[in-house]
DNA sequence: TCAAATGTTTTTAATTTTTTTATACATTAG
DNA sequence: CTAATGTATAAAAAAATTAAAAACATTTGA
């Protein structure tokens, strides 16, 4: 929160809206009102008035500040462009990864990255540290990163932890009881697929949000902060695969669909060993069209 | 690897040993040849032959320097003390954390924390970053970082999240082959409970040890790096709460001693459904007595 | 007089700058 | 012409700088 006068910027451009309202030759009202007005500090506000003082719209000294001419369109100061916080980032990112086909061993340079994403430098960093916990990227004993990117091993570790957290997601859901939201945001989930079914022939790509939104669903039962965690990495992962994989994209779909149908069904059946063989008929699938997915990309696995 | 001028201290004060070997008016080897010797690039080198001709112990031009003296013991440059990696910050902070008794909601400053940890600011703020994941801590809107701390939630769902991976853990071992280095692990294991069991009076601390060996070698079991990755965390904070909770210390060791050793003997006889058991067991004891500990420490939840 | 406002100083954290180190390329000597 | 040195460029980490917040001190006017 520094360096960047941007908060002095919106801080300054707030003002001049503020000052609309005013009378000329009205007092300012005090720097802590104005400060708590605007939610900042008392320091921007004091720049903000020395500003404006400056380009001769208020007059004065000390608490006898006046209005001397209402702001004109061009006394707005233009924001600098913004920074991606680390969330955009985090998408950006895996779509970079995904999409670039960047293959496994390249050596990832933070300050030109940063610049093709319009980050900070730590704010890359902060993020490739957190990929590191997953073997996605490895800090180089010399400075910088290595790729190691989405190998066939980091997906088949991924399915299978994926299957370990949803099949206890399901064993939680089919004790909810009847009252439990879940149970009628399946029934609008189960009339979605039936819907893209009937227009599977041109609306095939919307697969991908459905998946992701169903999935979602089921992951949210556990109220638990570790699972929520890696749901996110896994939601992540999976839905781009659906979006950048495009061999066979239809009839992958169309089979997905019928299996969620099923899991569907079977979850409302309530029996455990039902729902548990249903996710994982469906778990099983998606973790082979995931591994296909990287070998199409990378023979050499 | 940069401003802090360690490698070219270190070359150096090497630079000094290697030159202990030659004779006044040798000719010193190439850059390239130094270079390599010494595991450190060519401008590090000349860096350190710049120096020596400066203090006087070589002397000359491009390719012919010679020695003109022999070091002296007080040639050599006291290397800075070092700062700590991040491996090492993590226990510390996490010792800092449970034995400080830091009550949740405390403000962490980021500046000051890096001088008391003796790490860079930077290193500190990655790590805080990593622990932000499992909100232990929380970035604040306005700078700075918020301490969370081991909260009675936080300690629900860890144990509850522990429960799960070390519960398919035991699906996997119990249909690991008889020739399965696990099998002679949990001989010596057993052996080990025993005897401390003889000892308990005395010793009874050193059951965390044999607790966080325990766990680690069923978790071992999945060689999958998501679940490798929560293991740590686990493992640390399982084994810290058992450094510093001192209530009833002997005889909840001695109950968990016996809980592992029913808990080997049900490993053993391969059973799923016994071992899963026994894991349970274990797993609501030590549960349980987390939360207690929490509980003691912070009486309002 | 005293509460609220302004003035001043200190602290904090993010970014720019600087410095150390690595690496690539160019030149020169034997 | 090969191997060494010289030079230039790039990159990463720490120091220095700066925007902002917060704490503290002083002043003013009802």
């Amino acid at each position: 929160m520094a360096r960047t006068n941007t908060r002095f910027i919106t801080t300054f451009n707030k003002m001049l809206g503020l000052l609309k309202d005013f009378e000329i030759a009205d007092q300012m009202p005090s720097e802590n009102n104005l400060a708590t007005k605007l939610g900042v500090s008392r320091t921007v506000v004091r720049s903000v008035l020395a500003r404006l003082d400056e380009l001769g719209i208020i007059r004065g000294e000390g608490r006898h500040k006046e209005l001397l001419r209402h702001p004109r369109a061009d006394d707005q100061i233009e924001p600098p462009s913004e920074l991606l916080t680390i969330d955009e980032l985090e998408d950006q990112f895996l779509e970079w990864v995904l999409r670039r086909d960047v293959p496994p061993g390249t050596i990832l340079n933070v300050a030109q990255l940063s610049k093709d994403f319009s980050v900070a430098a730590h704010t890359l960093q902060e993020f490739l540290t957190s990929l590191s916990r997953y073997g996605i990227v490895e800090r180089r004993q010399k400075g910088g990163w290595t790729l190691h990117g989405f190998t066939t091993e980091f997906a088949v570790e991924l399915s299978d932890f994926r299957a370990l957290l949803e099949l206890n997601a399901v064993k939680l859901l089919v004790e909810q009881p009847q009252d439990h939201p879940i149970w009628a945001q399946l029934d609008t989930l189960e009339a979605d697929h039936r819907q893209l079914l009937t227009e599977i022939d041109t609306n095939f790509h919307d697969f991908s949000r459905l998946d992701e939104r169903f999935h979602q669903a089921i992951n949210a039962i556990p109220t638990n902060r570790f699972v929520t965690e890696f749901q996110k990495l896994i939601s992540l992962i999976f839905h781009y695969h659906y979006q950048w994989n495009k061999s066979d994209e239809k009839s992958r779909n169309t089979d997905a669909i019928h299996e969620h149908l099923a899991y569907i069904d079977a979850l409302r059946s309530r029996d455990l060993d039902r729902a548990q063989t249903a996710a994982r008929v469906h778990l099983a699938t998606s973790k082979q069209t995931l591994i296909n997915s990287l070998l199409v990309k990378n023979p050499a696995f």
